[in-house]
DNA sequence: TATGAATGAGATTTCATTCAT
DNA sequence: AATGAATGAAATCTCATTCAT
């Protein structure tokens, strides 16, 4: 049986993600927890921190996904797209509350407060694993000599912004998700001769 | 001098750019445009309406200007490469009030309610337009065959997270701007043999 | 008719006199001013507000009964002791809403806040009304020579004191204001030789 | 080392002196004293009893300190300045916790409950030290005649307003507490002839 | 068109006290 | 004696919206 502190960050998990920051209540994940009010500020201190703990929560099972799916990569081409792969896939995982990151997350409409450097931090670790995999692609030859800091962010771009497309607006097209992979290995494969 | 309706306009663009939707109130609002509460309601109907209106607003003005920028390009190629710079240099302009469309457009966190039907319309307006380059470049041979509506929401999704990285997260690398284009450009280029 | 926002200060002079700052709440406030609550930070910004206006008000009256105490007395002598009994009096006055005075006063318990320095300083002005009775009492040798500034804050520190015994204390003697007046009254007058 | 009980009085006083009865918690008092939080209603039974506990402490230590002063003194007149030094002496003590006592005693701005009667009667006995002196001094020739509790309630009225004057305003002028000594010295003084 | 007082539901947060361990 | 999780009532404050003027 799961305690009370854990089950209210599982209803912060969802409610943030799936109704927003500001439309998620204190009565709202109490009532879902089915737990006292009280509880939330008892365990998590405010709102803006059980909404941090909730975004960290899924930030690292998020990152032990895409280091599972980037090692065992013959190539550093192939690990960064089993990096875009594995991004996109977690999205879509049902149970991996993924929403509650992508409005927790740097990349989102709020103002970052200073709870939120945090997560900042955190993320960062994502941009590493996949600079790891640019590198080892440019030293295997098989990614084409490029600026790398840069380029994982252009890649991570593309993912948040393919993912954003995905989620949050009504017209995505099919196949977005492997274009959007097309897109990222074609850009930074070496040149065949 | 401009209008009253139009001060309200303003203060809304600058208010919901900087705080967000949740974080900016009538009161700040009418205060900022030195004028009646009651305004608001009155010329605008209510809160949603006020932010649609004010994202409209920027929406058009950046349509104009994407227009404006693809037109009398040499090549679909080119055309495509000039969107995305037009688009990038839009969101810097000091008074383009670009946050506002940020936090309006349907890439947003916010939920969609039935007022943002209309912005999700416009909004494919810009798809639209790059779209039309993407088939003049396949058609003049300076894009590779490639799948117009898929490829034009992948590079708009690098749009948007660049965009994002730049003007939400605190750590944007110097030239993400320039590697995004260049991003777009290669990935799209006809092979050159 | 008084206004609504009138009401409101009416209300907040009784309840805060009657029950201290913390057993107020803006419900009883709202309550007994049939006023809605929202009103009330609407007109006086927040809770410590409304009491600095409830208190400064009561000083306001205060040192309107004090000033004219004080004039068309024969002797400084005479004006000291008038402002004394103008003092106790005033306390003891049914509709004079003293207990909020005396719970907002630099000489009450709570910690002063940025907002509190307003009344500290106009309080100050009732230290000015007496000292101007004694320098006058000294200069027509009905009062003795002493330190002016000590003395009247010896004085008034008395008037505080006789005051809080009577209206909080449950064991004030019958005679203790008269008793007090004579007080002052020996300690200050000028040796009769 | 001190049992837990006596550090949570300890804390107790710390914190109802510094902040007051309303800002001190629970959770702030068993911080300080690094205690668990549920021994305090263990040990004290709740919030008020507690501040009770803590005032009475004080005033026990109080008297003392008074009663010692006042014994050994030739004249009734010498024991009740030295009774007036020792109070204001007292107050201004680093350790002695003197502002529980202001905040706590029957001349604070608190509504009196129920438990505060034991205060209350407690406190009485700082009059009756006081009461004794001037009945000596009557008698032996170094007080003029007047009327003993008034006379005593009217000194400890000006000890009270003095004190305060020091403790709570921000405009204590710098010999304050010898002057109001001098006052009262001269005011109960015998005529000397 | 213009004003801003008025409303009251609702949100976050606090906190004394209880109680199982 | 000791712990701190748990409770939920209550407090302050916010704010979109209404409406009389």
């Amino acid at each position: 049986m799961s305690t009370k502190k854990e089950r209210l960050l599982e209803a912060a998990k969802e409610l943030f993600g799936e109704y927003g920051y500001a439309e998620t209540t204190f009565k709202k994940i109490s009532d879902r927890a089915d737990v006292a009010l009280g509880l939330l500020t008892h365990h998590y201190g405010n709102k803006e921190k059980l909404f941090l703990a909730a975004g960290l929560d899924v930030l690292c099972h998020f990152l032990q996904v895409l280091r599972a799916a980037t090692s065992n990569t013959p190539t550093g081409h192939d690990g960064a797209v089993e990096f875009c792969r594995a991004y996109l896939k977690f999205s879509l995982e049902p149970d991996s509350y993924w929403l509650v990151l992508v409005r927790c997350s740097p990349y989102s409409d709020m103002k970052t407060s200073s709870d939120r450097d945090i997560m900042n931090e955190k993320f960062l670790e994502v941009h590493s694993v996949l600079e790891a995999e640019l590198e080892r692609g440019i030293q295997d030859g098989s990614i084409r000599p490029l600026a790398v800091p840069e380029t994982a962010h252009a890649i991570i771009a593309l993912m948040v912004g393919a993912n954003r497309t995905r989620l949050l607006t009504p017209y995505c097209p099919p196949h977005l998700y492997e274009v959007a992979v097309d897109f990222v290995s074609r850009a930074i494969a070496a040149d065949r001769n």
